[in-house]
Order: structure tokens, then sequence, then C-alpha cells
DNA sequence: TTAATAGTTCGGAATTAAACGAACCAACCA
DNA sequence: TGGTTGGTTCGTTTAATTCCGAACTATTAA
């Protein structure tokens, strides 16, 4: 089958689409819609695209691109913006999107490690109850480990959004 | 209410099986059952849980314990262990689940890192049709730092394993 | 003032996931 | 040889997601 170039980048996009698509809906545990619509627009350029060439790119309702574009724009992922005298909204990923992103990911293991300290804590009442049990004394060491964890992932987040910031 | 210090200390379990299942469920996209056996082993020492103590502090069908088991099994998140001259099987969370764990998210950054690769090359040739379009350089720099993301976390991943190693 | 464009909202249909019960198997025991 | 324990498997039910169409709003254009 004979194709040209710009052919073949089509459908490079086209395939993009799809990967992309179902990465990011299950590490993101996204919405298949979302995840295309997404994959979609990180794969346009910073002029973005309208929502009927989104209904028509996607194959999807109206419906169900508003309420997914909805939900994008709630989580910090896209945005859109105006040209003077149009009516339209140009949709496009967030400019600060990596930045969201990292933050979210802080945010997550911010979330696990308060759970560490207070499994900890439950566990060091518990010792307190029974101090024999080597058992417990081995699970505190194994919490302490796990909160050891989240702060060097934590840190490095930190450095890394730094470091972008700095770039 | 009065509470002596043994019952307080079955409350606090209880709500740490809760928020430590909401948050499997949500981080780690656990089915809910799933969340709590995961939450319930966490908490539960190295001895582990049989089959029936599962069932019943957990208050699910035989059927639905099992069949979470087997897929917390097959992820490398609990193992279980048999007495000399018992039938039972005592479920616990793996030694290496930390271990394992990280590997699972060191996968996940790899793949993310292999598709933005994809998506570089892909526009490296749209460049090249279009060379004019100061978009797609923009795409480029954006692809590139996304990779540089991505190796750092997964670098920073790698330091820790071998740090838990070490310790 | 009417018509068209650019979306939003809401109620329901279709799909998917989660949990269950009943029947089953395999090992041990009386 | 039959009963009990410790689980597994399978078909069904229940619940949650996802998407759609139809009706609606708000803005601009004729």
């Amino acid at each position: 089958m004979i194709m040209n170039y710009s052919e073949d980048l089509k459908k490079q996009k086209k395939e993009l689409i799809e990967d992309l698509g179902v990465c990011f809906e299950t590490c993101e545990s996204m919405s298949p819609l979302s995840s295309r619509i997404y994959a979609l627009l990180i794969l346009t350029g910073s002029h973005g695209l309208t929502f009927e060439e989104l209904t028509e790119t996607l194959c999807a309702s109206k419906s169900s691109i508003s309420t997914n574009l909805q939900l994008l724009q709630t989580e910090g992922i896209i945005a859109y913006k105006t040209l003077p005298g149009e009516r339209k909204r140009y949709f496009k990923i967030c400019d600060n999107q990596l930045n969201n992103r990292i933050d979210k990911r802080i945010e997550g293991w911010e979330k696990e490690k308060a759970l560490h300290s207070k499994i900890l804590k439950y566990r060091e009442n518990l010792l307190e109850l029974n101090p024999e049990i080597t058992d417990i004394k081995q699970g505190i060491k194994f919490n302490q480990l796990q909160i050891d964890l989240m702060d060097a992932m934590i840190t490095n987040l930190k450095n890394l959004k730094q470091q972008i910031q700095d770039n």
C-alpha cells in the first residue's frame, strides 16, 4: 500500500491518540473520552482545537464532549482561549499542566504519608498494651520505612518542580 | 461515652482500614474489596489472617474474598504461608511488597516515557514537512521536558529501591 | 425577530465492574 | 464411606460509569 508522507503522519497521529489514550485511562484513571481528548490536545499545538473539531475527530456527541471538557478543565489539565471577534473557544492543554500533575502526585504521597503516620501511632499504642509482641515492633519499623519512602518521593518531586520552573 | 484502651484501639483499627481502603481505591485503582483486604493485612502482623477471618471481619462472601485474594496474589501484593500440620492458609502482605510497588511505578513511568519518545518522533517528522511552524518546535521542547521528567522520576525510584535494599 | 452558532443540562440507555450464592472440588478425619 | 473444613468456579444480580439524544440557553448575525 502506497502512502505519501502526510498520510503516514495522520496514521501515526491516530495511533498515538489511541496509545496515549489507553495510558491515561489506566495511569490517571480517566474516562475513555477524557483520555482521548487529552491525548488529542497533547498532539495538537498551542493553537488548540474547537468544540466542533473535537466532536468530529473523536466521533463523540456534543454532550459527552462538553461534560468531559468541563471535567478536564476543573482538573486543571486543559484550558481554552478565544480569538478576538470570535465566539468559538480553542481548547488546549494547560500551560502549567506539568506543574499541576506534579502537584497532584505530591498531594497523593502526602496523603499516604499522613496515613502511615496514623498507622504508626496506632501500632505504638498497640505496643504499649502488649510490649512483648515482636511482630508489632517489626510493623513499626516497616511503617517508618514507608514514611521515609514517601518523604523521599515528595522532596524529589519538589526538586523536579523547581528544576522545571528554573528551566 | 466511656471506652477502655483496647476498645479504643479496635475503633482506631476500623477507621484506619476505611481510610487506607479509600486511599488504595483511588491511588492504586483497586476494587473496594481488594483495598479493604490490603488495608486489613497491612494492619495485621506477619502472622497473617485466615480466609475465614477475612470473610468475617470484612463481611464479604467467600467467593468475593477468594477472587480478590487471587488478584492481590498475582499482583505480588500479598502471599500466604501455611503452618505445619494445618490446612489453613495465612494470608499476609508480601515481604517485598514495597519493592514490587516501586517496580510497578517504574514500569509505569517507563511506558509513559516510551510514549513521549514516540510523540517526539512524530513531531520531528511533522516539523520536517512544515519547518516554518514554531508551534511544533514548542511542542518538541515540551516533549523533551516531559521525557526529562520521566527520566528523573525513574532514577529517583531506582535510588530509593537501592536505599531500601541497603537498609 | 428570526436564524444560526456554540455550547450546557438532564433523563435515560448501554456498557462495565463488583459482589453474591450455589454448586463444586480436594484434603483430611471420624 | 460419609462428613467437615478450606477454599474455587461459574452464572446471575446489583451497582456504578459512560455516553447519548433531545431540549434548552446565550450570543452573534442577518
